[in-house]
DNA sequence: ACTCCACAGGAAAATTGGGGTA
DNA sequence: TACCCCAATTTTCCTGTGGAGT
């Protein structure tokens, strides 16, 4: 018997496709958004008018429906439109410079019929040239929505958004709009006046879900997914209040659906319960934590590693110092040239905004002024998943000693450092 | 009040490596 | 093949900083 039927014969309760649970699906309809869609619409409708609208910035936090609503609202707009109007979809965390933007929004716009150009090589003046010279002769309207803009200001300054500015005012034959979309709400401020005022925006604000509309949405995503009498109601309000606790986050609580359904449908359970929603949560927060770290670069492992091996055998936070020379000494170990220690810093900090570490800046006084990590999750699990690395696997029984900074100083001193650490209240951010 | 530690983090220079061009 | 351009990454250099010691 193929073992592949097995997961065929028993999918009791699903009657349709998951993958409509998944974050990238736009659904026909975004229940408790119709105020803001419509506000979208009527500042877009200007395009049918053959004008060009404001610009229009999204806020709101994680799954609040910011980008569905504007694949939603575009997807209305091209279907009014036609294909003159072309809408673009650029990720500025993957689209983080006004290079890597200006290819994607060339090869957008060319598909698949026109050869693309390459991702690297060209000057950023000629990729514009091109880009002028496909609206000049596409005409029409375009639409360019910059998810995740804050973290483009964040990386260069207003410098990719000025370029982006820039082709509104230079495409003349083309209508071009910019929809943003960020979580910062501050973000704008810090902006230059004079791309400030280029912006010249219309924004949206897009509100936390609470429970009872998480529900709603919820259980308008399972229609036609799943058989409705094999979800108990209180999975679902589970499921809701999990979501509405994560700041109002819809994409969280249909992810955790989605994999409570999938652990129903292995277990050849035939009813959905709060157990599934439990079990679906646990194994979530172990697969952010694990895909967090696996995907690392290998100094940024290798930095992790130092950090956690120092905080076994020291039992308490670390400084910035003691990971540095961990990391040197791991570096020397595996025959790796080590980075510059500012670099570490940097990756110190990018591990901290992944949520992986947490520090406080502390002054010690006589003794300096230094960050203190904490790792955030289990440190077994942290183990595991670095070990998973090839070069890193060297390290499995290996027990690394920590090198002692305070050997130039006397015993009572390091007891004292020691003590003010773990005194040291956590900083409240 | 002043010093000085051990860094933090900004800015600019240097390196790296893909891709085009002659 | 040698060489140029470019963006991205990393290093080098630098100034700034909070508070225990003096």
């Amino acid at each position: 018997m193929n073992p592949f039927f097995n997961f065929t014969e028993n999918s009791g309760i699903i009657t349709g496709n998951l993958d409509t649970l998944g974050s990238s699906f736009v659904p026909e309809k975004l229940p408790h958004r119709e105020k803001e869609i419509e506000h979208m619409v009527r500042i877009l409708a200007s395009i049918m008018r053959k004008q060009r609208p404001s610009n229009l910035i999204l806020y709101g936090k994680t799954g609040t429906g910011k980008t569905s609503a504007a694949h939603h609202v575009t997807k209305l707009l091209s279907e009014a439109t036609g294909p003159s109007t072309k809408v673009i979809y650029c990720n500025c965390q993957i689209y983080d410079s006004p290079y890597s933007i200006l290819v994607n929004i060339v090869n957008t716009i060319k598909g698949d019929t026109e050869e693309q150009i390459p991702s690297l090589g060209w000057p950023l003046d000629r990729i514009y040239l091109e880009l002028m010279g496909l609206l000049s002769r596409e005409g029409g309207a375009l639409v360019i929505i910059l998810d995740e803009l804050d973290k483009l200001i964040l990386k260069n300054g207003g410098d990719s958004l000025y370029v982006i500015l820039k082709i509104i005012d230079d495409s003349v034959r083309t209508i071009t709009s910019i929809i943003g979309i960020t979580n910062d709400a501050h973000f704008i401020e810090t902006l230059e006046p004079r791309i400030k005022s280029r912006l010249n925006q219309e924004s949206v604000v897009f509100a936390p879900y609470n429970a009872d509309q998480l529900r709603d949405i919820i259980s308008y995503r399972l229609k036609g997914v799943v058989k409705e009498e094999s979800v108990e109601p209180s999975a679902i309000s589970l499921c809701s209040a999990i979501g509405a606790q994560e700041h109002g986050d819809a994409r969280k609580a249909l992810d955790l659906m989605r994999i409570a359904i999938e652990i129903a449908v292995r277990e050849k359970r035939d009813k959905l319960t709060d157990r599934e929603i439990y079990e679906a949560r646990d194994k979530f927060d172990m697969n952010v934590v694990r895909e967090a770290i696996t995907t690392l670069p290998l100094h940024s492992k290798m930095v992790l590693l130092s950090t956690i091996i120092s905080q076994e055998t020291s039992n308490g936070q670390i400084t910035t110092g003691e990971i540095q020379e961990n990391y040197r000494n791991m570096a020397v170990e595996l025959g790796i040239s080590p980075l510059s220690i500012r670099r570490i810093s940097d990756i110190l900090s990018e591990l901290q905004d992944y949520g992986l570490l947490t520090s406080i800046t502390k002054s010690l006084g006589r003794y300096g002024r230094t960050r203190f990590f904490r790792t955030n999750g289990e440190i077994s699990h942290y183990r595991k998943y670095l070990l998973e690395d090839e070069v890193l696997s060297s390290f499995k029984g290996s027990r690394m000693v920590r090198q002692a900074r305070f050997d130039s100083i006397d015993q009572d001193e390091a007891e004292k450092f020691l003590g003010n650490i773990r005194d040291s209240k956590p900083a409240d951010d």
